[in-house]
DNA sequence: TAAATATGCGCAATCGTTTGTTCTAGTATA
DNA sequence: TATACTAGAACAAACGATTGCGCATATTTA
């Protein structure tokens, strides 16, 4: 293999005598175009396999101002939960000879500031954002400069670009409202970060249930402030020291369920005998858990490759949008994890 | 904000009456090397904010040939093993102003090949890649291009580059070891893609660990060609269909594990009554499944940490790389799928 | 006071592609 | 035979940043 360094279109060029301009017409499927007779287009196009030619995407983008490179900003990524979403998009990228740049804001509006900047300096065509804050200022502000955007797993109302999320009111009401049905009149709520759409929605959603039965919502039994498990612990621990008690958590994520899990072992109760409880975000072990756990399903997948496609078709258009937000469905699977009260059981 | 377009270096030269070779070695800090004055730097930096300056990596790669750019391959990101390795990955890539480029290849050894090519192509600095297949052709020829590459959860005894593993083999001899020391005798193994380092390895350690008590292995207690869930749960049907059925199960992924634990509950068997299982990969969920699982743990986060840094240690030597392999601890982490059998139970 | 050195910065080439324009033959048309 | 096309390809200017070298002044040294 003569691959000494990296060729490029001169060293095509001057091996076989023309100039870099033909080959690189030649290449780009530009022949006919440019009237590239069809002996020199062989001919470039063996040398160039010869040699094993490799477009400098660099030089490229330089000139086309087009990268064919997509930023993509994630809270984290080893949560199942995003990178079920990456996957998706990574995917779809590939597809049409995209490339993904991957970028962890560890739940830091901070650093999805500073993402922003960075992916904005490698001329992303575009940028997948799932922010992290309640805070859209940063993000209108890059929208604003024209810069192909879409938002997933949340919105901000204030914020006119294209969204990907899930039926959040919905899937917290059919919860809730399935609680109701096996009896259930006091139950937990363990919500992620306050003031994302994400969390409104899904309060919404367990306060529209009440009020459709015309219950009262106990506010104390709203506690939390992430999406994390520390927070399921700490949220469950609290929840579960009440007296009455809770009969029923509604875990507003994955990792919150996770952490109440732990708790609820700690005092040594039995779910759903003891407590009932139903988690946001459906996982392949979901259903293997000690007690296999009643979820809110989210199109992970579909997600991922919606918003892709909107982001494609924005560039396409040059930044012009046509779509306000897509809302997915989210539906509740059911497993074991809610018990059906006895009238007896109630207070 | 007058944040027409872009802005480049000359925008910001004619601004302020300079040059903008002034500009750039004030920006990059180069102004007491070049000797530009204090007045003149201030005045360059205040621009420079003030307009919102943002350097275009592109024409800056072209120039230095350096991207900050690092290719990261992978099989599945949706995998929490594989995604964990990649948030630390890109944790330390942030840290030193580097981004990562995500290419899942999708378990499939050419998608490899084409996203090595397409990274080339930008330009990275460097790459980590988890190989999916057991052919290092590919990887040889790149790595004898000169681009650094570091190899992680697999290595080639054939391939001269560095890598960042398990020890798979005291895993598996371990867990195996445990199994005897439970006095099971008939330990059945689903193994994942046979002729990779990994399952070699592991395979290894489960054959030594017979060895060392003097037992036979019963090679139709080997079953399963992939890492992947399906894999588990056929690999799992398969063992407990077999009479005498074995007595554990030892399985070489997560996935794996959550497939076979599928079939155990089809047969309506009971985790460890029935069955014992040992699984590789430690989650976050392992504790709170039907039966607490007893699991291989590695060491995700200091893989990502350690092939980062190789990685880039080898970037700044340009190319000159001087590990070989590192090598992590497995450790065995106990729970409660594993059951301690009476002699009275063994045949 | 002449020579040497220091200070402060600009010139212009370069990285590898793309692309509008131009150039040169050969061929067709009038 | 002069003119007009056409085919085929080269020229050269970008894109934005970096950097070796050079060029003026200003200051110091002998």
């Amino acid at each position: 293999m003569v691959q000494s360094k990296h060729i490029t279109l001169d060293n095509i060029a001057n091996q076989i005598g023309v100039s870099s301009s033909t080959v690189s017409r030649v290449l780009t499927g530009q022949s006919k175009k440019y009237r590239i007779s069809d002996r020199t287009t062989e001919i470039v196009q063996q040398t160039a396999r010869k040699l094993g030619y490799v477009p400098d995407q660099l030089a490229r983008g330089l000139r086309t101002k087009r990268t064919n490179t997509m930023g993509l900003i994630i809270p984290d990524i080893s949560n199942p939960f995003f990178s079920s979403i990456a996957r998706n998009i990574e995917i779809q990228a590939r597809k049409v000879g995209s490339s993904i740049i991957l970028s962890d804001s560890q739940e830091d509006t901070q650093l999805e500031i500073e993402s922003i900047r960075l992916l904005q300096g490698r001329k992303v065509d575009g940028l997948i954002i799932c922010p992290v804050g309640e805070d859209s200022k940063h993000l209108k502000s890059i929208v604003n400069s024209g810069l192909p955007v879409v938002i997933i797993d949340r919105y901000f109302p204030d914020l006119d670009c294209p969204y990907v999320v899930s039926d959040n009111y919905q899937g917290a009401m059919d919860a809730v409202t399935y609680f109701f049905e096996m009896n259930h009149r006091s139950i937990g709520y363990i919500q992620g970060r306050v003031n994302t759409s994400v969390n409104n929605d899904r309060i919404r959603g367990y306060r529209a249930a009440h009020e459709t039965r015309g219950l009262p919502v106990d506010e104390s039994l709203i506690v939390g402030d992430s999406f994390g498990k520390r927070n399921g612990y700490i949220g469950a621990k609290i929840l579960l020291a009440k007296s009455p008690r809770p009969t029923a958590i509604f875990a507003a994520s994955n990792l919150i369920s996770l952490g109440a899990m732990t708790a609820i072992q700690e005092e040594r109760l039995k779910i759903p005998d003891d407590i009932s409880i139903i988690s946001f975000d459906e996982q392949p072990y979901s259903e293997h858990l000690a007690t296999p756990m009643t979820t809110v399903a989210q199109q992970t997948s579909e997600t991922g490759e919606i918003a892709f496609k909107l982001l494609q078709s924005q560039i396409q258009q040059d930044g012009k949008q046509t779509t306000e937000g897509i809302v997915l469905p989210a539906e509740l699977v059911y497993r074991k994890s809610v018990k059906k009260l006895e009238f007896a059981e109630l207070q």
